[in-house]
DNA sequence: CCTTGACCCTCCCCCAACGTCACCCCCTAC
DNA sequence: GTAGGGGGTGACGTTGGGGGAGGGTCAAGG
């Protein structure tokens, strides 16, 4: 058998993490090192080292670690369908990200961030603080309404929307393409340029 | 003149937010109302609303609250500076994230996420740890190394990738045409998934 | 006049997910 | 002996507020 133990700092370099944060899910219950020495050591075994790796994972998704400790203890068909729904809830994330972008990009070019009519100049923050889109798919575990919610978004846009879509696709990936042919470095601004107005593309669809 | 005053409550109401945010932007000197009745009552002119319409949009930008007060206190030109920064800050958080959601993907199919070498299991966590990208641009203001980090990335793909890139790009937009010529509606499936594919064709670039 | 309900005020404690002390033990190496 | 590099347990600080206690204020209605 392979009884490697670690440490708890061999552990914490080995993941990436503090030892503080090793220590903090031990408090919490949410990982225990398997074995304790005599000196107090807290020895680590390898699967600890699995769970902490599937309580990362969960952690860089965005999961609370309350929640990431109710997930390891289900079953893993429920696991799955709590991916789906933390995949909605991320690409909402994206999504608002994806706008404040935009929005920051406008500021950027615009000086005349003055012209604002008073009465509704909150109203850009609508459906847009910071919690909502938590609010949207918690509890609500693996029915992923994010996703419908983007279906009928998606459903806004018509045909003439798409043509204009498909244009300016194709021109982007003209000059894309041109710009390859005449053997442009990558990180030439125009690339970059190019690319970045993909980009913005992609976002306002 | 127009003496507009707000009550917190009105404020709050007004701007979406509640009204314990409100006390603590008094309470942290981020925005004092210009004005305190005899009673205690803090009331806010149309100036300090204007000022709470800059903080609101900075704390959707990520700024930390005592960030947003340092960033109100300068001139615009550094202001400037500074969103060049945070939009360097956002598109690597953005990239970040689309990393995640590809990697959520994967582990949505693949049932056997099981096949893990267990010494470099936590390589995938590297250049992840969220506070680093903050780390990255912080203090740093106006120089958006996130940014030349992106031209360095981007040097790495050769000619091959970017003809590869090409002819899918192509693909993709080939099949997104001939679904919209088909007239399919925009949630169907099929163009869902290739916009799904197109977006994750950004991400790898 | 009094009451009622909707405001407002000021403390003050609570949360997550750790960082950062302080102060201590254990082991090895010089 | 002591210096360094592990490990340990508290306990308090941080951020951006939430929630509640306990009390004053304001406008309307009986």
């Amino acid at each position: 058998m392979n009884l490697q133990q670690y440490t708890i700092g061999e552990l914490a370099r080995l993941a990436g993490i503090s030892i503080r944060s090793l220590r903090h899910y031990d408090s919490i219950g949410l990982l225990k090192p398997s074995h304790r020495g005599d000196n107090g050591y807290r020895y680590y075994t390898e699967e600890d080292s699995k769970r902490l790796f599937d309580i990362l994972f969960y952690r860089a998704l965005g999961f609370a670690l309350s929640e990431i400790g109710d997930l390891l203890n289900r079953p893993v068909t429920d696991r799955q369908k709590q991916l789906l729904a933390q995949r909605g809830q991320l690409d909402a994330h994206i999504t608002r990200l994806h706008q404040i972008r935009a929005r920051l990009d406008t500021l950027i070019n615009d000086e005349e961030n003055q012209a604002m009519s008073n009465e509704n100049r909150f109203a850009v923050f609508d459906g847009f603080d910071p919690d909502q889109y938590e609010e949207e798919v918690k509890d609500r575990l693996g029915d992923t309404d994010a996703y419908r919610e983007s279906c009928r978004r998606t459903k806004k846009y018509n045909s003439q929307d798409w043509a204009r879509y498909k244009s300016e696709a194709d021109a982007l990936n003209q000059s894309m393409a041109s710009s390859m042919d005449k053997g442009l470095s990558a990180d030439d601004p125009a690339v970059l340029e190019a690319v970045e107005k993909m980009r913005l593309m992609i976002d306002t669809w």
